[in-house]
DNA sequence: GGTACGATTGTCT
DNA sequence: GACAATCGTACCT
């Protein structure tokens, strides 16, 4: 499943539940928006430029997670998809959080403000944070038993899904962000507003 | 060894 | 609505 392209498998990925085991609780989240990236040939894409230290997890099995620093900042969670050799991943924007409210809140209010429960994992470093995700666990398997994190897929594909072009991404003039490889589960409240597809 | 820049967020106006 | 924050990585000298 997960080792089919990224624009296969982001859709696949909405209303599916991420599961994170941490000294200080568990926390699910049900994912609510996603973004497919294309590795090599996508210019959006950190793998774009070839195989790098940094990105070499991209490179490698699918299921496995992509963590990466932004801005010295924030981090942003990455699912890996498509065959090894192939840089393919999914960039987990945001979710709902349906367990564990109460941790994901204290990790929230340690990292900053938070106004709601729907801001809880709406965008890309908030979900991370809720999630207890940073650099630590780049390359971590989703897939096996027994891990930190794991993932359940939907049994049957999510409705309503609507989609778009991707956020904040830039290059050959603007080209890439005509294509529509944003997905999302419309109407739901926890997708983020940020820059909000018209 | 140095520098430019980014898959964003929170805060201020 | 606009902007500053902040640091690892990539690319250049």
């Amino acid at each position: 499943m997960l080792s089919r392209p990224a624009l296969e498998v982001a859709p696949a990925l909405l209303g599916g539940l991420l599961t994170t085991r941490r000294a200080d609780g568990r926390v699910t989240v049900r994912i609510t928006e996603v973004e497919a990236y294309e590795g090599e040939r996508d210019p959006g894409s950190h793998a774009y430029r070839g195989q790098t230290a940094r990105n070499a997890v991209m490179f490698g099995r699918a299921g496995h997670l992509y963590v990466y620093r932004h801005l010295g900042l924030h981090h942003c969670v990455n699912l890996v998809c498509g065959p090894v050799g192939t840089a393919s991943a999914v960039l987990l924007r945001a979710g709902e959080v349906v367990r564990g409210a109460e941790v994901a809140l204290a990790r929230r209010t340690a990292a900053g403000a938070c106004r709601s429960s729907v801001d809880l994992a709406r965008g890309p470093a908030r979900l991370a944070v809720a999630l207890g995700l940073d650099r630590t666990e780049n390359g971590a398997d989703v897939v096996a038993r027994g891990g930190g994190v794991s993932l359940v897929l939907p049994s049957t594909p999510a409705s309503d899904l609507a989609t778009g072009p991707r956020v904040g991404v830039s290059g050959l003039g603007g080209e890439v962000t005509r294509f529509p490889w944003r997905f999302w589960i419309a109407g739901d409240p926890t997708v983020s507003a940020y820059r909000r597809a018209p």
